[in-house]
DNA sequence: CACTCTAACGGCACTCCGTGCCACAGAACA
DNA sequence: TGTTCTGTGGCACGGAGTGCCGTTAGAGTG
């Protein structure tokens, strides 16, 4: 699908490599001496290229301690795309949502500081937010697809969307609090599977109907065997 | 709580009715040339105030669209404040809901207009998804101290936040697909409604329960062919 | 090796957002 | 009537983000 790109331009560093530095640059300002008092130049110096090539790999500021969300939407939507028809709407949203766990933990050190900016930081947050609202619409669009034919499949579907993109974030924020250890990404999937039994896509069966009835049979087999 | 304050100041128009008019500008003037084509300049101009007031009265352009947000969020958390402590959760969660559908709704011209800028521009779209997301975080901050006593009660408030938010503006977005009638709220509130059933909050039924009775029914008809 | 082509880079200039500061006007109050 | 209080407009400044263009390092070609 994508050739191996060969680097050009006058660096000697690939484009990778410059995004990196410019993502640790940006964190250890912003950690340092707060986000509002960090000007891109700030950035840009400290990972030691131009001003105008931050803007080259970053839309704006706040985009420069996020993972690569477009990676994590496209990872999610292949899992959508390639799964088997007949496998369990829950098995495939389980098995999309972990998909983004590394993306966040592969870097334990750097998600950490990531985690204090984007909490403390109102700009980070309203970023980080507006990305989690992309997340749960795409489960959301997926979803909706596969439930044309429940009752109330969109609002299934939206629901749905809702509470796994909740829980994937629980799940990080539990991580967090238990202190960040480096294996993160098992633990948080054990935690995100919980969801599975909140969800609301199989129809549950009502128990209560089914027992009355068994209940209603029962009396009619009495009477006829009177 | 809140004495009416004079209206001071040089114009003869009280804030209220400022606040109105550069909402109305900024509205039009977004609808007419586009977001990014509009500048603070325009709408304040075209509301009759200088520059320097409409950052006064919003925090942002961003927020020349927005409803009062934190009316709405001072309204949920009013009704999780008085609400009996035997009121079942989820009629508390339902009744927080639907008190803020007339915020979006309480004039109807305004809100497709709105609605439509949101869903078309970016940047309002992102500044919607920081404000769902305070919702959010106010329904499970108030679901979480409800539920300590529940197993993965911090899962199920996430997971029932999530959910309410979305519903709700899924019975939005269902309003506004079905033209957008006048008597909106009332639409919403019954669609809003239907997330009930879909709400981690209830515990499964008791299938021991339900066993015992199969057996007692079996039990009577041994008895009676006996 | 010499040449061309290409893509990334850096710098400059520009617009606009958001804010701190200050002077001013008009209404309330003593 | 004078004082105070509050909302207002003007001005200037820093910083974000963008369009434009010359420059440069590497890849490909002969």
């Amino acid at each position: 699908m994508s050739p191996v790109t060969p680097r050009r331009g006058r660096s000697a560093a690939g484009r990778a490599e410059v995004r990196r530095d410019l993502v640790t640059a940006a964190v250890d300002l912003f950690t340092a001496q707060g986000y509002d008092d960090t000007t891109v130049d700030d950035i840009a110096a400290a990972a030691g290229v131009g001003r105008r090539t931050f803007f080259r790999y970053f839309k704006g500021k706040e985009d420069a301690v996020s993972p690569d969300h477009e990676r994590g939407l496209a990872r999610i939507a292949e899992v959508f795309a390639t799964a088997h028809p007949t496998e369990p709407l829950v098995s495939v949203v389980l098995r999309a949502g972990e998909t983004v766990f590394d993306l966040y933990l592969s870097d334990p050190e750097t998600a950490r500081k990531r985690f204090a900016l984007v909490h403390e930081v109102p700009a980070l947050r309203d970023r980080e937010a507006a990305m989690v609202h992309r997340y749960r619409r795409l489960f959301t669009k997926e979803l909706a697809a596969r439930l044309t034919d429940v009752d109330d499949g969109d609002l299934r579907a939206a629901v749905t969307g809702a509470a796994v993109v909740a829980a994937h974030n629980q799940a990080l924020r539990r991580w967090l609090a238990d202190g960040g250890t480096s294996d993160g990404t098992e633990a948080c999937r054990a935690y995100f599977r919980r969801v599975a039994a909140m969800l609301p896509l199989e129809q549950a069966p009502d128990l209560e109907q089914v027992a009355r009835r068994l209940e209603r049979a029962a009396r009619s087999l009495e009477r006829r065997t009177n």
